[in-house]
DNA sequence: CCTTTTTTGTACTGATCAGTCAACTATTAG
DNA sequence: CTAATAGTTGACTGATCAGTACAAAAAAGG
C-alpha cells in the first residue's frame, strides 16, 4: 500500500543505462539521470539509493537486452552455420558501431574499462557477460567441430576465447577508427583462425 | 631568459600519466594532479593550460616510454622468431596486468575507451598508437611468412590485424578476470591462429 | 472521513570541481 | 644596480557535484 510509483523500472532503468552508456560512469550526473528518466531526484533516490546502484542496475539491464539478445542469435540454429552465426556477430557490432556517431560501443566493456565506477560487484557483472558470451561461443566451436564444419585439432574453449578477444578487441578499435576495412579484416581474420 | 622552471617536464608529465592511467580522465582531479607531479595549480596550468592539454601530453609519454617499449622488442631480431616476439609480447602484458592491483591495463585503451575526454585530438593520438602496433605486427607476419616460419596463405595486414585485435581483447578480459589460464588461452590461441 | 504508507518535487547541503588571479620570487639583459 | 620577463604560490571564483530533508500528494485500510 501507499502511494504507487508513476514510472516503469525497467524503462527508468533503460534511460539510466542510455545515460551510462553515452557518458560512462563518472561524467554521468544525477542531473542527467533526472533528465533523461523524467523522475526526480527524490524519486530516483527513493527507487535506486545512489548513482552507483543505478549503474549496477543499468548494467544487468545491458546484459538482460542487448548481450542476451546477440547470445540468442548465436544460438540460434536457424541463424546458420557455425561460422555464418559468429561473422553476424562480428558484423552485427562493425555496422552498428560505425553508425553510432557517439562510438559508445558495448557498456559491459565501458564498465570493465572505467576505473572510477569499477567496485568489485561491476567487475562481477562485466565477468558474468563476458563469462556467458565465451560460453556461447564456445558451445558454437564444440558443435562446429563435431559437425565437422570447423577442423577439430585444438582445443574448442582456447578457440572460443581467442575469437573472443578479437570480438573484444575489434569493439575497442571501432571506438576510434572510421576504417570500416580494417574492422572487416579482423572479422575475416578471426573466422579464418577458427 | 626570466626565472627558470623549477621541474623537469617529462618527470611532470610522467607523473601525470599515472594519475589519469589510475583514475582516468574524468575521475583524475587537478588536485591529484598537483599533488603528484609537486606543482601547484599556477605553475600546471602555466605550463600546461589544462587538464585536457595535460591529458593529451600524458597520452603522447606513454606511447614514447610504455608503447614504444614494445614496439622496440617486436622489432629486436635478437628477441628471437617471429612466434616467440609475439609470445613476449602478450606474455607481458599478462603478467603486468595481473601484476598490477589496479588493473590499469593500457593507458591507450582506456583513454580509446572512455567517452568523457575523447576529443578528436585524442582519438587521433590513440589512432597513432593503435595503427603503430598494427603497423610492427604486420612487419613481423610479413617476416615470419617470407622466412617460412609461418604459413603464407593469408594476407599479413589481415593477419596482423586479428593478432592485434586478441592482443586488445585480452587487455580487456585482464581488467575484470583473475583467471591467468583464460589469459593464457587467448595468447596460444593467438598464436595458434598465424 | 482519518490514519498510515509510500512517492514526489524541490530546496538545500557541504564538498569539490576546473580554472583564475595577483602578489611574490627568481632569473637575465643592459 | 634597474627593468623586463617568466615561474611560483595559495587564496579565490562561480559552478556543479552526489546526496538529503521535508512537506505536499496520492494511494489503501479502517
Amino acid at each position: 500500500m501507499g502511494r504507487p510509483r508513476e514510472f516503469s523500472d525497467h524503462a527508468v532503468v533503460d534511460a539510466a543505462m542510455e545515460v551510462f552508456w553515452e557518458k560512462g560512469y563518472e561524467a554521468a550526473t544525477t542531473q542527467d539521470l533526472c533528465d533523461r528518466t523524467g523522475l526526480g531526484r527524490g524519486s530516483l533516490y527513493n527507487a535506486f539509493g545512489s548513482k552507483h546502484r543505478l549503474y549496477e542496475e543499468a548494467i544487468r539491464r545491458y546484459a538482460a537486452t542487448r548481450a542476451d539478445a546477440q547470445l540468442a542469435i548465436l544460438a540460434d540454429p536457424e541463424a546458420g552455420s557455425v561460422r555464418e552465426r559468429l561473422r553476424e556477430l562480428m558484423l552485427g557490432v562493425i555496422e552498428a558501431d560505425m553508425a553510432d556517431p557517439g562510438r559508445r560501443g558495448c557498456l559491459a566493456l565501458n564498465a570493465a574499462t572505467e576505473p572510477s565506477g569499477r567496485t568489485e560487484a561491476v567487475a562481477a557483472l562485466v565477468r558474468r557477460q563476458f563469462a556467458d558470451l565465451e560460453q556461447a561461443i564456445c558451445h558454437l566451436v564444440t558443435l562446429g567441430q563435431r559437425t565437422g564444419e570447423l577442423p577439430a585439432d585444438r582445443a574448442p574453449l582456447q578457440v572460443a576465447r581467442t575469437f573472443q578477444s578479437a570480438y573484444y578487441g575489434l569493439r575497442v578499435l571501432a571506438k576510434v577508427t572510421d576504417d570500416r576495412n580494417a574492422l572487416l579484416d579482423v572479422m575475416e581474420g578471426a573466422l579464418a583462425a577458427l
